[in-house]
DNA sequence: TTCCATTTTCGGGAATTTTCCTATTGCAAA
DNA sequence: TTTGCAATAGGAAAATTCCCGAAAATGGAA
């Protein structure tokens, strides 16, 4: 059986230290690279194609859904696990959608990060038992078919709509994003138009109604 | 020179897991005790006397403030050290008037930490650099007097911040308050002087975090 | 492959808002 | 009474948003 290749995605420098060394201690596994935030986490993902992605869900910049979603859909092979804080079901559900292999709380024990981390590298799905409970509720309402009001934006209107809950002008997007700025109001005026909110405090409350950003920061 | 003891307290049993993993790469530290939530962190501060408490801010139950004002009312030989997500401002005031002799954030680097914990193992102060700034900044303006945020502004500009962050437009809150539309628009310059918050993405989760509006609704 | 829907990308010009600087009035504390 | 601050407001310049349109790339479906 050979190693598992890790990428650790998490925007707190100690944290990161930290799950690396406690990782460490497991064998079988290896921390390939680290990365600070989702569009690093991207391009770190395409060089080292890792096995399996440790990915926190609350980063600034590009977030861990977002990354998540983007990652599944290049890289089938890579599997990803979102450490969270909370058990919240709309994150859980973002994430699995997202194409997540693993939802991991942060206030997991230790032998969790062993079990879950050979679980999704052999393909298969782990949850932290508080999360799965909140998907099978949520199962029984309404199936997996819902598509949340974040899944009616395209991947780059919620890129979008991260930067500028956060506080960047459209000048600063368009910069991070390599385009004009014309093309990021178009993507704003869209992602308005798409979600019915027609003004930068209601984005703002939306994006942290949805996990998208936090208040604090 | 004695070794250092170290109580952790973190809801957190991952990132628990993983600070102690960190600390034990340091020479003259050492883990005494963890603990799950604050009200568990005085009751092994009482039973182990650590020289040093490392914690987090965060906590369900009791949170890290409180935690640290009973400590450091009780036993003023034990040193607090903030554990924080965040450089926001008004955190890190109510830490230090909490008494906490440090405040370290979680995006700090490594070598932040023994620092830090060997400054106030000394008796001495430990602020990450940009918690220092905040302090600073805090400080010239009103010095260490104690009013939050939120009572640096005028009644007048609180109200206005509100209207701000629920969404609506300058010339609407001028036809609320029955003023003209320039008054408004100095009410929000002058407000986001005092904060040190120049857009409005900013100021709605300004106003979220202090419960001036709800990130519903 | 071809075609259609969507996404992502931009531009021009009008309309609106924000910013910066300045200023008056009233009120309360020193 | 002088000082300081809150609340009010105006003018001009700068910046942003809005409203049109539209081309290129992407991704499936037929």
């Amino acid at each position: 059986m050979t190693t598992v290749r890790i990428l650790l995605a998490d925007d707190h420098v100690l944290v990161r230290a930290g799950i690396r060394s406690l990782l460490q201690q497991i064998s079988g596994v290896e921390v390939v690279a680290e990365a600070n935030n989702g569009r690093e986490a991207l391009h770190l993902v395409k060089e080292q194609r890792p096995n399996v992605v440790l990915m926190d869900i609350a980063m600034k910049d590009l977030n861990g859904i977002e990354t998540t979603s983007r990652i599944t859909k290049e890289f089938q092979d890579v599997h990803v696990i979102i450490l969270s804080m909370h058990a919240n079901e709309e994150y859980v559900l973002q994430a699995l959608r997202a194409g997540a292999k693993g939802y991991l709380l942060k206030d997991a024990v230790f032998p969790e990060l062993e079990f879950a981390i050979k679980a999704v590298s052999r393909g298969e799905t782990y949850l932290s038992p508080p999360v799965s409970q909140h998907v099978i509720d949520a199962y029984r309402q309404h199936g997996f078919d819902g598509k949340g009001p974040v899944e009616q934006l395209s991947s780059r209107q919620r890129e979008v709509l991260q930067l500028i809950a956060e506080g960047h002008t459209t000048k600063e997007i368009a910069l991070l994003l390599n385009v004009k700025t014309k093309t990021v109001e178009s993507h704003r005026t869209q992602l308005m138009e798409r979600l019915g909110i027609h003004d930068v405090a209601g984005l703002v409350r939306f994006a942290i109604r949805m996990g998208i950003v936090s208040p604090e920061n």
